[in-house]
DNA sequence: AAGACGGGGCG
DNA sequence: CGCCCAGTCTT
């Protein structure tokens, strides 16, 4: 769960998934949308389905794994969590090395090969560093002090060296450079694109939705209707061509979302209708709006659904369509 | 060896 | 706004 994401925003998701799933049985045993349902807003949904299939996994073996290179195998377990895994775990002595272990690393050692190039030398040296007696005895209380060592003294910037208990070793330090590694690659630009989703409610208090494909962005993860994203903006005939039923569409407004590879314009047109005919909701599915936070929305849409309900409840002249 | 893959917090 | 975060998988 913390694979490339902050711990204070795990830590809510944790106790929500130990108080649903308390063993890793039940998360075996779980269908597929609850998990998801569970790890709405929190991002990179291959983890969710990574861990749901890592249960599985786990359950049919008889149990976890203790070795590395067992744990290698597990759907989501890389590098960085079997060895995690294995030295908190189990006690194996190795040091798992993750953004702030190759950020120590490459100071240590005054490495100025950019990330992400330098990833396989500065994990070779990290090896190195549970040399000692000590290390070699506690291995999870040193990988944890390596990650409290990152995060509180060898940050990305500013890092505070006076205060380091590696100072007087450190190559980085010594040559003044500590501050500026590890270098990265520069980053390509951000393209912008555009969508236009479709927020629709019945008299009985009803939303349309429908789920995104089992692969590619926010897989399997639930959506309001709308059209593809595309780097032009959407001509309002183009996009009502595209609307899930016939309605008196409003604009509610536009979300804006950021990610990896590409900035997100949405605009959002809300509707009412009597009810909805079949045809239209074979495509998707009904959710009453009360039971929209147990959804399992991505963070993009519940902006889309937020701006929506507000746009049904103001009273704005709507477009045709 | 590159890309794809989320979202939020902070300077 | 750009950077970063207890990375992994696919191509």
């Amino acid at each position: 769960m913390l694979q490339q994401t902050t711990v204070t925003a795990v830590i809510p998701y944790y106790q929500k998934f130990l108080d649903l799933f308390p063993t890793v049985q039940a998360l075996a045993a779980a269908p597929q949308e609850q998990v998801l349902a569970a790890w709405a807003g929190l991002g990179y949904y291959a983890r969710a389905r990574n861990l749901h299939a890592c249960a599985q996994a786990v359950v049919a073996r008889g149990g976890f794994p203790a070795q590395v290179v067992e744990l290698r195998t597990l759907p989501g377990i890389g590098a960085y969590t079997a060895a995690a895994i294995a030295a908190i775990a189990f006690g194996v002595p190795v040091v798992p090395v993750d953004g702030n272990v190759e950020r120590i690393t490459a100071r240590l050692f005054n490495e100025h090969t950019p990330l992400p190039g330098a990833r396989k030398v500065l994990a070779g040296l990290a090896q190195g560093l549970n040399a000692g007696a000590e290390a070699q005895a506690r291995p999870s209380d040193f990988a944890q002090a390596l990650f409290d060592l990152g995060a509180g003294l060898c940050v990305p910037r500013a890092p505070a060296c006076g205060q380091c208990p590696w100072q007087a070793s450190c190559a980085g330090q010594a040559a003044g450079t500590a501050a500026s590694l590890p270098r990265k690659m520069p980053k390509v630009a951000r393209p912008v694109r555009y969508g236009v989703h479709f927020f629709v409610v019945d008299a009985a208090e009803q939303v349309l939705l429908r789920r995104r494909p089992e692969t590619g962005l926010l897989a399997s993860m639930t959506e309001i209707p709308g059209t593809p994203w595309q780097t032009a903006r959407w001509s309002n005939d183009a996009a009502l061509a595209t609307a899930p039923v016939r309605a008196a569409w409003r604009r509610a407004g536009t979300v804006r979302h950021v990610f990896t590879h590409f900035s997100l314009e949405i605009t959002v047109l809300a509707a009412r209708v009597a009810r909805f005919a079949n045809a239209e909701v074979s495509q998707g599915f009904l959710l009453p709006v009360t039971r929209l936070e147990g959804a399992a929305l991505p963070s993009v849409m519940r902006k889309c659904v937020a701006l929506g309900l507000q746009g049904l409840s103001d009273s704005e002249v709507g477009l045709s369509g």
